[in-house]
RNA sequence: GCCCCCAUGGUGUAGCGGUAAGCACGACGGCCUUUCACGCCGUUAGCGCGAGUUCGACUCUCGCUGGGGGUACCA
């Protein structure tokens, strides 16, 4: 088995294509088959290097590996050109001049019914003849035949007027010339199909394996894109997700795996993945729930690993502690500056939490013995803190929230953070005295 | 316009002729609780419509409607 994958060279890794790289990916591992990388760069335009260069970032994030590649397309312009002589020697294509409102005049006067078929002229862009009669069937292992009928079909162009190659025609050589046996990708390419068999046909080469899988799209049903938020593999790395996470939301959007559970790494995708499985209905990109199925992975981290990705993201260093006790309280790397930023840059400014906790009754006088039995506290540490604090609130005969809530907004400024014993305890004595001096200060 | 694909709650899915239509996310309510989370409990909401086929349709067929994709000398 020899797959094939091919994004589009644009920079951004869209999720759809993320998908068909990863079902391609799953596919290879689950039947030891080979993964090609293929790079669509017919269109000079696209895929520059840079470009490239992100979808390659991309796919390695996602930790999806190939095994061969990537080939560029371009690369096979000589043995394009030879197809193409053959082709034209043989009757199955031809030379024509017309253009797009030729095709449009030509149906306009045969009806609809017509595909548009041109005189052959001894110049011009190259056209494949369609079969008059006749369909073209694809087989698709995800839904089954669409069938094509050739009068609906007008004659493609397989390359412009100066030799140069389309990819409809490109990618029909390019994937037998290398062996591809499996063509699984979006449906976007469903109505392209024909186009290649036909070409394969005129070669007189065999067919692969097609499997079309579902388009993803936005909230608002259309197509994603970049209006969405996060239509990219980069965007949603960027937004703090796992890439564990984009993996297993990714798989799981477009095929059923075990309907007891959810939650599923690359190995156990790769061991349970089948194309009979990949539903045939268009999604709708998710990001709660991918927000979700991030929190179950940020969770299972180990502390050390967790501290290291945060670490990356972040761009800061000694996250170590702060990390370990906000792991419980995040969803995405992004959660955690917002929540423990304090520790690192003092507290936030957020004049309402002073109000409600530091100005309510009895908030100060709280705070003020509380900063009492923290000076005294000997051994310094969160289980000492704890018992001390919350013998404050004993001898006080007051609500725990009455003691903890100013010493969290003193410690941190606002009414959010990781738990306050942790919070307290990792601070240190010294700068958790020097903060609760600031926020008994007046004015 | 023409061609192709698709159709289970707001979202993702399970279901493959007989089910009280299951699970998950979300939302809502509650428990837990030092905040926020996590965890736990509960509630909410679904087979697009119309004909068939059948003793019996979410499941099969056809039509309609709706959504999507394609229709480039783009990929």
């Amino acid at each position: 088995m020899r797959l094939r994958f091919a994004p589009s060279p644009t920079g951004a890794l869209h999720l759809g294509g993320a998908r068909a790289a990863l079902y391609n990916a799953l596919l290879a591992r689950r039947h030891g088959g080979t993964l090609v990388l293929r790079i669509e760069d017919t269109d000079r335009e696209r895929s520059t290097p840079e470009n490239v260069g992100q979808i390659l970032d991309a796919l390695r994030w996602l930790d999806i590996s190939y095994d061969e590649g990537p080939i560029s397309q371009a690369a096979s312009a000589p043995r394009h050109a030879e197809v193409l002589e053959r082709l034209l020697a043989d009757g199955h294509a031809y030379r024509s001049n017309a253009t797009a409102d030729d095709v449009k005049a030509f149906k306009a006067t045969h009806g609809s019914g017509h595909g548009f078929r041109g005189d052959p002229e001894d110049r011009g862009a190259v056209r494949l003849r369609v079969p008059d009669a006749g369909e073209t069937v694809v087989h698709d292992a995800v839904r089954g035949e669409a069938r094509f009928a050739h009068v609906h079909l007008d004659d493609p162009v397989i390359a412009r007027a100066d030799g140069s190659v389309l990819y409809n025609f490109a990618v029909a050589v390019d994937d037998y010339d290398a062996g591809i046996t499996h063509v699984v990708r979006g449906e976007d390419h469903l109505s392209n199909t024909p186009k290649q068999l036909l070409v394969l046909e005129a070669m007189g080469a065999p067919a692969p394996v097609y499997a079309h899988l579902p388009l993803i799209h936005g909230p608002d049903g259309k197509k994603l894109s970049k209006r969405h938020g996060a239509a990219s593999v980069q965007e949603l790395r960027a937004q703090g997700f796992l890439p564990e996470a984009v993996v297993n939301y990714l798989a799981l959007l477009g095929a059923g795996f075990d309907p007891e559970r959810e939650v599923f790494s690359f190995a156990e995708l790769a061991e349970r993945f089948a194309l009979e499985n990949v539903t045939r209905n268009p999604a709708v990109f998710d990001e709660q729930k991918l927000r979700h199925l991030n929190g179950i992975w940020l969770r299972s981290l180990p502390a050390e690993e967790l501290a290291r990705r945060l670490e990356e993201h972040t761009g800061r260093r000694g996250l170590a502690g702060a990390a370990e006790i906000s792991q419980e309280k995040i969803q995405t790397l992004e959660d955690f500056w917002p929540l423990a930023g304090f520790f690192f840059d003092g507290p936030v400014e957020d004049a309402k939490a002073r109000a409600k906790v530091l100005e309510a009754p009895g908030g100060r006088e709280r705070l003020a013995e509380a900063r009492g039995v923290l000076a005294e506290l000997e051994p310094w540490g969160t289980g000492g803190i704890e018992s001390a604090l919350r013998e404050l609130v004993e001898r006080a005969g007051v609500r725990p929230r009455d003691v903890f809530q100013p010493v969290r907004v003193a410690i941190a400024g606002t009414t959010v953070s990781p738990g306050i014993f942790e919070s307290v305890a990792l601070l240190g004595r010294d700068e958790a005295l020097a903060r609760i001096d600031r926020a008994l200060a007046p004015g």
